[in-house]
DNA sequence: AACGCTGTTTTGTAATATTAAACAATAGCT
DNA sequence: AGCTATTGTTTAATATTACAAAACAGCGTT
């Protein structure tokens, strides 16, 4: 078990710091708001960010007052570090693009952790509305397409447990948050071999995915479309399924695991 | 100045960690080997981790003895904040798809930091042998073909000032290790508008940039392609380089910015 | 079966990070 | 212009905090 008494409290206080001026975005934030925020001593802070700034996690613009910190360029590398660590980004990036090319819909691959999809590569469409597809945003399992897919790829007794414990939060009207109605979602998911979020999580937006497969049927992945409701046609949305099935197979193909015919069929 | 008595000394521990988690790569690294290499204890090293974990900077893989802690996949989200931070690494991707795909020659832009050019995108050749182009990786100024474009855009005096400080460590026999003899490549780099890298940091590699010119004429990054010498004849090198500028011209007029022409007018 | 190696936990202590307050310097306001 | 209100930067002193050392438990190997 995991006691609080043996963390270190100026780490946990940096990763604050660090996180206030990542929401802060590009115009980045003040010493003084974030000690405010973190709630501890402008002093504190400032030795912190200090610390930070030497090794180029930070980097602050502007000199004297009104300076402003933002992250810095050595996160960069660890991030990509982080990517490459996970297998399977370097290989779907450029199925990705070729997706997102054909279709004209912008596009995700994520990857399971911590009882969360976690988008670990994007291919943007160039004329879509820029919708927020940021990298290691973390989706929730129970409204996301990418969710469903490695909710309905785990045992279900699992799944539903997991589903207990973390919540299912109402985010539209649509969401199913109810253990019952994500049961027979996730039935769905395992029959038709892909996974819908029908503006269950944000109004307007709609979502497939499909699953990723490894060499022994695990599933290591799911990438998915993301576009404006109003855009897809219910009757297009069998056509486009396959299409993202066909590319997640070859994802799945280059990694050298199982098609998606045979990835699902222990679970069904 | 900055005093390291207002540094916080268990977050540059953090730090430290981090790295040798970092250079790690793929494996991992075991507890004990990390705080040996640190310098600290086990049980101090413990508690960071734990800290780490818990933020998901880190993940620890595998269970009890031979436990291995890996990069974890918070830091994917800080990594593309900071990018977007940048302002250029958006913008240039697309375009480095493009010039890859024409001259089948992996592609980087770099922007400048800290002394240093560092790589914030990449588009890799499919077929190439895989050279080290890792995001967030920092060039040497005085042997990368992208230090030599943002020398040669500052000040001459303020350029040979930096690299007397930095210091021109000798890479490879063809390294240029001389303040006059990188003055002069730095007037060749203002005259045909962009710098070759031969062989200068690797042998047998070779590199060539072009500059990336923002609203103001002010040089906001390089973009440069980087092959193995024996593929790229002599004779090739003054057309890629045109294809280079072209490509650059490109994403200076994305931005908002002036073309090379204009961009190095004010150098020569 | 005993060893050598893990990762985990404990406790005392001393160094450490923190707070609080004073300082310098800028920008805005009357 | 002069005053005020904030900013980022230092300082010095305290007690909280992170650390080192050692003991513990679990697995793999000899």
């Amino acid at each position: 078990m995991i006691e609080d008494r043996y963390r270190v409290q100026s780490v946990g206080r940096a990763l604050d710091i660090l996180e206030k001026i990542a929401v802060a975005g590009k115009g980045g934030a003040r010493l003084t708001d974030l000690a405010q925020e973190v709630g501890i001593t402008k002093a504190a802070a400032y030795g912190t960010l200090l610390t930070l700034k030497a090794r180029g996690i930070v980097t602050d613009v502007g000199e004297g007052l009104g300076k402003r910190y933002r992250l810095g360029l050595a996160l960069v590398r660890l991030g990509d570090l982080a990517l490459s660590g996970t297998g399977i980004a370097d290989v779907a990036m450029p199925v990705l693009r070729q997706l997102t090319q054909t279709t004209g819909i912008t596009s995700r691959v994520a990857i399971w952790d911590e009882d969360a999809a976690v988008v670990v590569g994007r291919a943007d469409a160039p004329d879509a509305i820029r919708l927020d597809s940021a990298l290691g945003r973390r989706e929730r399992p129970h409204c996301s397409a990418v969710g469903k897919i490695f909710l309905a790829a785990m045992p279900r007794s699992e799944a539903l447990e997991l589903l207990e414990r973390i919540g299912t939060p109402t985010r539209t009207p649509k969401t199913l948050s109810t253990l019952p109605a994500l049961d027979a979602a996730l039935d769905t998911v395992v029959a038709k071999h892909y996974a819908i979020d029908d503006e269950e999580d944000h109004e307007g937006v709609i979502c497939i995915a499909a699953g990723v497969f490894g060499h022994n049927g695990a599933t290591v992945g799911a990438i998915s479309v993301t576009t404006l409701k109003q855009l897809l046609p219910n009757a297009a949305v069998p056509a486009l399924a396959q299409t993202l099935i066909d590319h997640a197979n070859r994802i799945s193909l280059a990694l050298g695991g199982l098609p998606a015919q045979t990835g699902w069929r222990a679970r069904a």
